[in-house]
DNA sequence: AGCACGCCGACT
DNA sequence: GTCGGCGTGCTC
């Protein structure tokens, strides 16, 4: 048991604390996944202001939570009978207002537990115990007797601040013995070190590098927008190597600037926050920022949480999950690669960072600058509508180039019987083999035959009930509609022209294409890049190899389209550009123009431009042509139009539900009780229930539905209701995903 | 999240 | 007969 070294908090002193209503009742919110907060009897009469952390008993443990603030919204009060003391106020920080506002608002908006959303929070587990005695050394003034290299290496390392003994020992490149025997001489005086040592302060006036006159106007615009009453978020738009960072780093000076408690933070997809990113950060500010990620170690992430708690750390850089750290005084954010679907977050909590950021800045009343090359639909449709504001970092339009992009007509120019890689696409890698380039091809599939068409007409099997392609389902023999769940038996002839046996299954999985590239290049050094093939430690060595030009020919889903950047890439080939288009993945199409800007991106360096080839059974339609047209923008309006045909999102809401269960028979009861209690509401439909995109994940069953409603319609309130209606038995668990991202 | 209470299989 | 499986429900 940790010594409970934890004093006793003066309430009293929390002079802005409003009086508890029902006098030393407070409410607690713990970090389980508990919906509401629990009442405590607080002893001291003044109670505990919201945000202060306490230890109280819960049940039968004792548990570190925060005093919440009351909401309107509160059922009855539980008997007072009832009420357990708390124990404990811990001697922190208490939480900010602000934090706690974004807890509520994203448990409401995601539809998970606010108490869940608090761990999120609290995710650095044991920070708020007290520090573990930690000692160093400091010079103490007194010189031994007998002097020798090593000791003089210490005494000098020593000068420097106090360090522990290994890292002292460590600097003087000497052993930790030296160390001790210069303690017992006298030499260095012991020192009890503060285990979180606080982050040097960032100086925003430190002079950065000089930006060009573009940049500098880019800075300007975004200080200015930023510096208004009412900030609303701001897209900073500009091709790779524009120099982004650079711009958005003037912005982070500015708040920084602007109060002496201010924090920024910038978060950047996982895979982008690298040490040379935090280095420049440092160089830009002269110290170094509070980087936060996953893979951080212990005492790291009890520091980083500790000093953005006390507000010390007043410059944070870290992946999605910083968001929900305990920001004293958040004054921006700065999600750069704001187009990535890394910022989804898949499990736990389910959210959207780039969109909880934009929440965030909105209940803090601050600015939100979302920075990429390419940007996505939802913010492009945001600035269209006016909703965010847009600095551009180019004159041109957009500046995002294109390579040099062709539309491949797989009707005209189809592969040979049993392969997937049409002549023009062959030729295209060959070329680039040819020329000691390497090539990719790119796939959204990493399954088996996700699409079946007509070889003969090139129509697509849909379901009846949607405007939805039929997967098909080896094992079965049939076709799947994997949004409405809808499926039949895989038909002898063609629905639309009766041929006999031309429905081939089409858009192979990754594995296939894989296949079909050794047999034509047999010597080529090869390899398949998924999400089912290995884990993170492999696919990072994978793309390291290609950008070292260790592989030739790179075939590959999405995965490789997360700001990677291959510097001798010079040919793309999509297999299958159709995919996206009507098909599982909604975003599927917007990934396709960000991979080949990325690749366009390069092109400018590299002696030849790149080069990219299309396949698709439908090169006539209107954003594959926007595509080849090379124009950025002329594509995100045939996308977003395509949006607003269908009612997606942006222009529509989609939720989606999945039912899990070791119990298959009582998942399809669930799933089907679930069916019958769908609500009728004007403006909302629910499809399903269907296989979940992974219908069999470790050891259970999964179904899901999708929820489909129009803009204006309160999609959490909608599922709620439904979700009332339908209950389920405990051996069936169900999550609910607001703004889903996979539809496979 | 823990943890206790509560009904159905293979053991001393 | 009982030990114990984990399904179900509760924690102010």
């Amino acid at each position: 048991m940790r010594a409970n070294a934890e004093t006793m908090r003066d309430t009293r002193t929390a002079a802005d604390a409003p009086a508890p209503r029902d006098g030393g009742r407070v409410k607690v919110l713990f970090p389980l996944p508990l919906y509401k907060a629990y009442d405590y009897l607080a002893e001291t009469s003044a109670g505990l202001a919201p945000g202060v952390w306490v230890r109280a008993r819960f049940g039968p443990n004792r548990l570190v939570g925060v005093v919440w603030p009351a909401r309107e919204d509160e059922e009855p009060a539980v008997e007072p009978a009832k009420l357990k003391p708390i124990e404990a106020a811990l001697d922190a920080p208490p939480l900010a207002p602000a934090v706690m506002d974004f807890v509520d608002w994203v448990a409401a908006y995601t539809m998970f537990p606010r108490g869940s959303v608090l761990r999120l929070v609290m995710r650095s587990g044991d920070a708020l115990a007290p520090p573990e005695g930690l000692v160093g050394y400091r010079p103490a003034g007194a010189r031994p007797a007998r002097m020798t290299p090593q000791r003089e290496a210490v005494l000098a390392a020593a000068e420097g601040g106090v360090l522990s003994a290994r890292a002292l020992a460590a600097k003087a490149g000497a052993s930790e013995s030296v160390v001790r025997a210069l303690a017992a001489a006298g030499a260095l005086a012991p020192e009890p070190i503060d285990p979180d040592p606080p982050f040097p302060a960032p100086d925003p006036d430190r002079p950065g590098k000089a930006l060009s006159p573009e940049q500098q106007a880019a800075a300007r615009r975004l200080i200015d927008l930023i510096a208004r009453e009412k900030p609303r978020p701001v897209l900073l738009d500009g091709v790779t190597g524009a120099g982004k960072t650079e711009v958005y780093l003037e912005a982070v000076a500015a708040a920084l600037r602007a109060a002496p408690d201010a924090q920024a933070l910038v978060m950047l997809p996982e895979i982008a926050l690298t040490l040379p990113f935090l280095k420049r950060i440092a160089e830009r500010f002269g110290a170094e920022p509070a980087a936060w990620h996953s893979d951080l170690g212990a005492a790291q992430r009890r520091r980083v949480w500790r000093r953005v708690l006390d507000g010390s750390a007043r410059l944070v850089v870290g992946a999605r999950s910083a968001l929900f750290l305990p920001y004293r005084n958040l004054r921006l954010i700065v999600v750069d690669e704001e187009h990535e679907a890394a910022y989804k977050q898949e499990d736990g909590v389910i959210y959207q960072a780039r969109d909880m950021a934009v929440a965030r800045g909105a209940l803090g009343r601050f600015p939100v600058v979302l920075a990429s090359a390419t940007p996505s639909l939802e913010t492009v449709v945001n600035v269209d509508q006016g909703r965010y504001e847009m600095a551009r970092l180019e004159a041109r339009y957009g500046g995002a180039r294109l390579p040099d992009i062709a539309l491949v007509d797989m009707r005209r120019e189809p592969p040979e019987p049993g392969r997937w890689l049409s002549p023009p696409l062959a030729q295209g890698v060959d070329e680039a083999l040819a020329a000691g380039g390497q090539a990719l091809l790119f796939l959204n599939r990493r399954g088996y035959a996700p699409l079946t068409i007509c070889r003969r007409c090139g129509s697509r099997m849909k379901a009846p009930d949607s405007d939805t392609w039929l997967v098909e389902h080896r094992f079965e023999n049939r076709l799947v509609c994997h949004h409405t769940g809808f499926s039949m038996p895989k038909p002898e002839a063609c629905p639309v022209c009766n041929a006999v046996g031309a429905l081939v299954a089409c858009g192979p999985g990754v594995e296939r294409v894989a296949e079909e590239a050794a047999e034509r290049w047999p010597q080529a050094r090869r390899a398949v890049l998924s999400s089912d093939a290995a884990g993170p430690a492999q696919i990072r060595a994978i793309l390291d190899a290609m950008r070292d030009g260790e592989i030739d020919i790179l075939i590959a889903t999405q995965l490789v389209a997360k700001g990677h950047h291959f510097p001798n890439l010079v040919f793309v080939g999509v297999v299958d550009a159709d995919m996206g288009l009507a098909g599982g993945d909604l975003r599927a199409a917007e990934r396709t123009y960000q991979l080949l800007s990325q690749v366009a991106g390069r092109a400018g360096r590299a002696e030849r431009p790149g080069r990219a080839l299309l396949q698709s059974f439908s090169p006539d339609a209107p954003v594959l042509q926007a595509l080849a047209s090379g124009d950025r923008d002329l594509f995100l309006a045939a996308e977003a139009e395509s949006r607003r045909l269908t009612g997606s999102p942006p222009y529509g809401r989609f939720a989606a539900i999945l039912l899990r269960s070791r119990n298959e028979a009582l998942l399809k009861e669930a799933a089907e009780r679930h069916r019958a209690a769908v609500p009728r509401a004007d403006g909302a439909e629910v499809w399903g229930p269907a296989p979940a995109p992974i219908y069999r994940l470790r050891g259970e069953t999964r179904m899901r539905f999708l929820v489909k409603t129009r803009r204006d319609i309160d999609i959490q309130a909608y599922v709620r209701t439904w979700l009332k209606r339908a209950r389920l038995p405990g051996a069936v668990r169900r999550v609910v995903d607001i703004d889903p991202y996979t539809f496979l």
